[in-house]
RNA sequence: GGCGCAUUGGUGUAGUUGGUUAACACGCUGCCCUCUCAAGGCAGAGAUCACGGGUUCGAGUCCCGUAUGCGCUACCA
C-alpha cells in the first residue's frame, strides 16, 4: 500500500509552492490508490499558531484535496523522538554532546554558516572534531545524571556515502565528510527536525516522500537516520521549487499576498482553476491539454512526469491587472466561462452574499432568472470578484456609474439626454418586452431620429449598468426586464 | 567557503534510444466578427535551445569546462 503524507509546519499562512506539494501529493496517492496523509510539523512551539493549522486545513479543503485517517501533530509524538533518540545513545549510534549551547541570531544564520564553515576549512578540523563524540560512555552517563544539559547528534561514520535514487532528480550521492554529526535532540530536551520527520514517517508508514527540491540535502541525512534506526528507507522524489519572477526566493515579506493560497480565494479564484494551474507549474501531462478537471489530472498525473528546473511564478507586483500570473488569471476566466451552471451558482452566490447583493428569490422563483443571468455576464468576467463589482447592476439598483463611461457614451452625445427617456417610452409599449423586440424598437427608433444605432446602444449600456462594456445590450434589456430598463433609461442621474 | 541541482522565445512547458524549417499553452501585435468589451476565428512577431570547447556525417539531445541562478550547509522547519 502507498502511503504519502503532506507536513506542512503551521507557521503561518499556506505558501502557494506548499500547496503545490500538497496536490502533487494528492494525486500521486489518488492515481495509484494509495493514502493521502496529513501532519502538521507544529514542533516549533514559539512560531506555530492554531490559526495557521487551520488555514492549511482550510487551504486543502478549498482545493479540494481530502486527506486519509486522522490528522497527525507532530508535537504529540515528541516523546517517542525523544525515546528514539535515547536508543541510539545506548546503541552508540549517537552521542551527547555537552558543548554549551551557541547563541544565534535569525538574521546572520546563513552567513554565520559560511563563516565557520571557512574558519573550519582553514584550521582544518572536519564534522567529526566533536570533543565528545567518542566520551567513554560513563563519563557521559555520569555528567547527564549530573544535570549538565547536553545535545544528542548522530554519529556520522568517517568514510562512506548516502545515496539514494530520487525519482525526479535521479541518482543522489553524498560522502559522509559532506555531513555533520546532525543534532537529534537540543539541549532542552527538544526532538529536532530531521529525526522527528523520520520517526514520524515509519510510524505512520510512509512509502514515498514527495517534497521540495529544498530537502535534498535533509534527505542524505534522514537515510542516515533510517540506516542507524534499522528502518527500510522510503522513495523519494523532490519538486522543483516555485521562484519569484526576479529568479529569488518567493517569500510573504518580498512578495506579499501573492504567495498566500487564501488570496487566491479571497480575490474570487475558482479552486478547480487554481488547482489546474497549479498542477502546471513544474509538472506537465504527456498530452497537450492543459485544462483539466480533478478526475484528469489524477489519471494523467505521474511523478516521472515532473520537471527538474525551478519554476517562475510571473507575476507584477505593481500592476493591479497583473498582480498574479497571468495564465492562471487566464484559466480562472476560462474556468467560470465553461464550468457548469451548477459548480458556477453557488460560488456566485456566495460572491453576492458577502456583498450583500444576494436574494433568496435567486433560489427560489427568480432561480431561472438568476441562471440566466449568470451565463449572461459569466463570458466576460476574470474572477468571482466581478459578479458583486462589475455584475453590481443586474443584482441591484445601487450601482455607480464610471466616469470614463459616461463620458464616453453619454457626454459625448448631447441629444441623449433627450432621446433615452423617449426610447424608454417606446420600450414601455412592447409586449412582450424581449431581446428581438427590444432591438427592432430602438433600431427604429434610431432611424426615425435620424442617429446611428450603436450611439442609443452605448447610452442604454451606461445607462442600465453604468458602463462602458458587457453584453450584448438586448440581452441586458431583456434580463433586466421592462420596469428596470424603462426607469433606469428615465433616470438623469449619470447627467449630474 | 563547501556540497548539490538547474539552464529551450517574456512566462509555464514538449522535445522519444542524437537525424529535415525546435512544438503547445499564457501573454503580445494585426485582421475578421460586432452595439462596446470579452469570447471565438484567422494571421503574425518573438529562441543563434546560457556560453565555450569536444565527440559525430549530423547535437537542444552525449562528454568536458565556464558563467549565472537556486537550494542546503542551524541545539529552525
Amino acid at each position: 500500500m502507498i502511503r504519502v503524507r503532506f507536513a506542512p509546519s503551521p507557521t503561518g499562512y499556506l505558501h502557494i509552492g506548499a500547496a503545490r506539494s500538497a496536490l502533487f501529493n494528492w494525486l500521486f496517492a489518488r492515481k495509484v490508490g494509495g493514502k493521502f496523509l496529513l501532519r502538521i510539523e507544529d514542533t516549533d512551539l514559539q512560531r506555530s499558531t492554531d490559526e495557521s493549522t487551520r488555514s492549511i486545513i482550510e487551504g486543502l479543503e478549498w482545493l479540494g484535496l481530502d486527506y486519509d485517517e486522522d490528522i497527525v501533530f507532530q508535537s504529540a509524538n515528541a516523546p517517542q523522538h525523544r525515546a528514539a533518540a535515547n536508543r541510539l545513545v545506548a546503541e552508540g549510534k549517537a552521542y551527547r554532546d555537552f558543548t554549551p549551547k551557541e547563541k544565534r541570531d535569525d538574521a546572520s544564520i546563513k552567513q554565520g554558516i559560511a563563516d565557520r564553515a571557512r574558519a573550519q576549512s582553514t584550521e582544518g578540523s572536519d564534522h567529526r572534531s566533536n570533543p565528545y563524540r567518542d566520551l567513554p560512555r560513563e563519563e557521559s552517563d555520569r555528567r547527564a545524571a549530573a544535570g549538565e544539559p547536553f545535545a544528542v547528534r548522530l554519529k556520522v561514520a568517517h568514510e562512506g556515502k548516502t545515496s539514494f535514487e530520487d525519482i525526479v532528480y535521479g541518482a543522489q550521492e553524498r560522502n559522509y565528510s559532506e555531513i555533520e554529526d546532525l543534532a537529534l535532540l537540543r539541549s532542552d530536551g527538544h526532538p529536532l527536525y530531521n529525526l522527528s520527520v523520520v520517526i514520524d514517517d515509519i510510524e505512520m508508514g510512509i512509502t514515498h516522500v514527495i517534497r521540495g527540491q529544498d530537502h535534498i540535502t535533509n534527505t542524505h541525512k534522514q537515510i542516515l537516520l533510517y540506516d542507524a534506526l534499522g528502518t527500510p528507507v522510503p522513495k523519494f522524489a523532490h519538486l522543483p521549487l516555485i521562484l519569484a519572477p526576479n529568479k529569488g526566493k518567493l517569500s510573504k515579506r518580498k512578495h506579499g499576498e501573492v504567495v498566500s493560497l487564501t488570496t487566491y480565494r479571497e480575490r474570487g479564484f475558482v479552486p478547480a482553476a487554481f488547482r489546474n494551474f497549479l498542477a502546471l507549474l513544474g509538472w506537465s501531462p504527456p498530452d497537450t491539454k492543459e485544462i483539466m478537471k480533478l478526475e484528469e489530472l489524477t489519471q494523467e498525473f505521474s511523478l516521472e512526469g515532473i520537471g527538474r528546473a525551478n519554476a517562475i511564478f510571473n507575476f507584477q507586483e505593481n500592476d493591479p491587472r497583473h498582480w498574479t500570473d497571468d495564465k492562471a488569471l487566464w484559466m480562472n476566466a476560462e474556468y467560470i466561462r465553461t464550468i457548469s451552471r451548477d459548480q458556477l451558482l453557488p460560488m456566485v452566490k456566495a460572491e453576492l452574499r458577502a456583498n450583500k447583493l444576494w436574494r433568496e428569490e435567486y433560489e427560489d422563483e427568480d432561480r431561472e432568472w438568476f441562471a440566466k443571468t449568470v451565463d449572461l455576464i459569466r463570458q466576460r468576467f476574470h474572477t468571482l470578484k466581478d459578479f458583486s463589482s462589475q455584475g453590481r447592476a443586474y443584482f441591484s439598483d445601487d450601482f455607480d456609474f464610471e466616469d470614463a463611461a459616461v463620458n464616453k457614451n453619454l457626454k459625448k452625445g448631447p441629444r441623449l439626454k433627450e432621446l433615452l427617456p423617449a426610447l424608454a417610452d417606446r420600450l414601455e409599449e412592447m409586449d412582450p418586452f424581449t431581446a428581438e423586440t427590444s432591438e427592432a424598437a430602438l433600431r427604429q427608433y434610431a432611424e426615425e431620429q435620424g442617429v446611428k444605432a450603436g450611439l442609443l446602444i452605448n447610452g442604454s449600456r451606461t445607462m442600465l449598468t453604468g458602463q462602458a462594456v458587457g453584453p450584448s445590450m438586448f440581452e441586458v434589456f431583456a434580463i433586466l426586464g421592462k420596469d428596470r430598463s424603462v426607469t433606469r433609461l428615465r433616470s438623469g442621474v449619470p447627467w449630474f
